[in-house]
DNA sequence: ATAAATGGATTCCCGTTCGG
DNA sequence: CCGAACGGGAATCCATTTAT
């Protein structure tokens, strides 16, 4: 029996920020401060020194400049989403103007964090939000629904006309952008064809994309007419949110905004109930996968119990012991990394790629798949592995410097990892 | 009728990537 | 190697919808 028999799901209950973490300083902050400037100079502080938010491309090593008034606004933004979530939850409460103290509940959430590290936190804070809304509930469940015979697996393909091979300045007419359009529109019928196993004809709701453009006067009605060079980026960006959009609303018949729905996505990666990734390799966009189940029973044990509905359902995070687990993992990385090898021709490859594809075959968080390749290193120093594993840092020649600084570093043995090959070991 | 919420659209930003 | 263009996440804006 489905919950939302009985209730339906509060999935803009959630504001306007994507690191859990945010929740941490804002408790730590009025912990130590109650005039809201006082803590929000705090928050700030504690902002930079987690290098949160406002770029994915983090920072290294550069000391913080003064911020711009704009900037300052964005943090205030952000603040203020967070203080009402707390606030939601009822983590802070506020008796005078602009003055703010801890509850009970948020001083035992702060510490939490603490003591016992910001995986459990992060735990806790799903309570709060899964108690509030029952939105991962909505969340799992209907990625199950909609793809079921590829473990809930959704994609959202992303085609920049770059990468379909069409330069900016081929790109000055009209007739242009609704070619690319068309090409676009077969690339994304193919992958839905691919992964989700469904013939799905787009041409109409691309007309739709056409008319909404010509709307916009970002396009013209003749096939001959000019575009503004300057609207270039935002045509471009309309027609990937438009499609983006079209996969959640239309397809998958997701009822959120794709705005909440990134947000959603984000907080439950980083808890461990699903996994996402723009770095799939062979595929072009982002595809979001549960790593965790619903069911009215006792899983096995490779599962962990997080959460209990009022219906006696359970979600359970899969999350493996190494010692039951060691097996198929360590087949896993074998048949993934000659996988990958035969694409590749090097002898390395990219270890970030590997755990893409063993992560979604096995269904592991990203953290996990570290945690494991770490024990698996272990037992090959020792020559107690049956394959032998090479982990180094350094890069594949074609690959720049930069690429590694988007995708999170895997880290084994205190040393950041970016590529490995494997070997069978031949004496046995 | 007014205020708040919503969510699509736009802007900002900045590291990456391209093309010469 | 360099400057221009790209790309995408996050912040913000703002028109529309919903609540009061």
């Amino acid at each position: 029996m489905d919950i939302f028999s009985h209730m339906t799901p509060r999935l803009t209950d959630t504001k306007k920020f994507y690191f859990l973490e945010y929740f941490y300083i804002l408790l730590k902050s009025i912990e130590k401060f109650k005039n809201v400037n006082a803590v929000f100079e705090h928050f700030k502080t504690l902002k930079e020194n987690l290098s949160l938010g406002e770029s994915r491309y983090k920072k290294i090593g550069i000391a913080a400049e003064e911020l711009t008034n704009k900037q300052l606004g964005r943090y205030k933004y952000t603040f203020k989403e967070v203080l009402e979530e707390c606030a939601i939850y009822g983590l802070i409460e506020s008796t005078v103007t602009n003055q703010f103290t801890l509850t009970t509940k948020g001083t035992k959430l702060l510490n939490t964090y603490e003591v016992k590290g910001s995986e459990s936190f992060n735990e806790q804070v799903f309570k709060l939000i899964e108690s509030e809304s029952n939105g991962f509930y909505y969340f799992i469940t209907s990625f199950y629904n909609i793809n079921p015979n590829n473990g809930g697996m959704l994609i959202f393909p992303i085609y920049s006309p770059l990468k379909l091979h069409i330069q900016k300045n081929s790109l000055s007419k009209t007739g242009d952008i609704i070619q690319y359009t068309i090409k676009l529109v077969q690339k994304l019928e193919h992958d839905i064809s691919i992964h989700l196993n469904i013939q799905y004809d787009l041409k109409s709701a691309n007309e739709k994309l056409i008319l909404r453009l010509r709307e916009s006067n970002l396009i013209g009605n003749s096939d001959f007419e000019k575009i503004m060079m300057k609207d270039y980026n935002v045509i471009i960006k309309r027609i990937r949110d438009y499609w983006l959009n079209y996969f959640l609303r239309e397809i998958y018949n997701i009822k959120v905004s794709l705005s909440y729905f990134d947000i959603w996505v984000y907080r439950a990666k980083q808890i461990g109930i699903l996994n996402t990734t723009e770095f799939y390799p062979t595929f072009s966009g982002k595809i979001v996968y549960p790593v965790s189940i619903i069911f009215n029973g006792e899983a096995s044990n490779d599962f962990k119990r997080i959460y209990k509905y009022f219906n006696d359902e359970k979600l359970y995070i899969h999350e493996p012991k190494w010692s039951t687990f060691q097996e198929s993992f360590i087949q896993e990385i074998y048949n993934s990394y000659f996988d990958l090898k035969r694409s590749n021709r090097s002898y390395f490859i990219n270890l970030p790629d590997l755990a893409e594809i063993v992560c979604y075959k096995l269904k592991l968080s990203y953290r996990t798949f570290t945690e494991f390749l770490g024990h698996a290193y272990q037992l090959n120093l020792k020559n107690k592995l049956r394959i032998k594993i090479s982990l180094e840092a350094d890069r594949l020649p074609f690959e720049t410097k930069a690429m590694y600084l988007t995708r999170d570093p895997i880290i084994i043995e205190g040393k950041q990892r970016n590529i490995i090959a494997i070997d069978l070991i031949n004496n046995e």
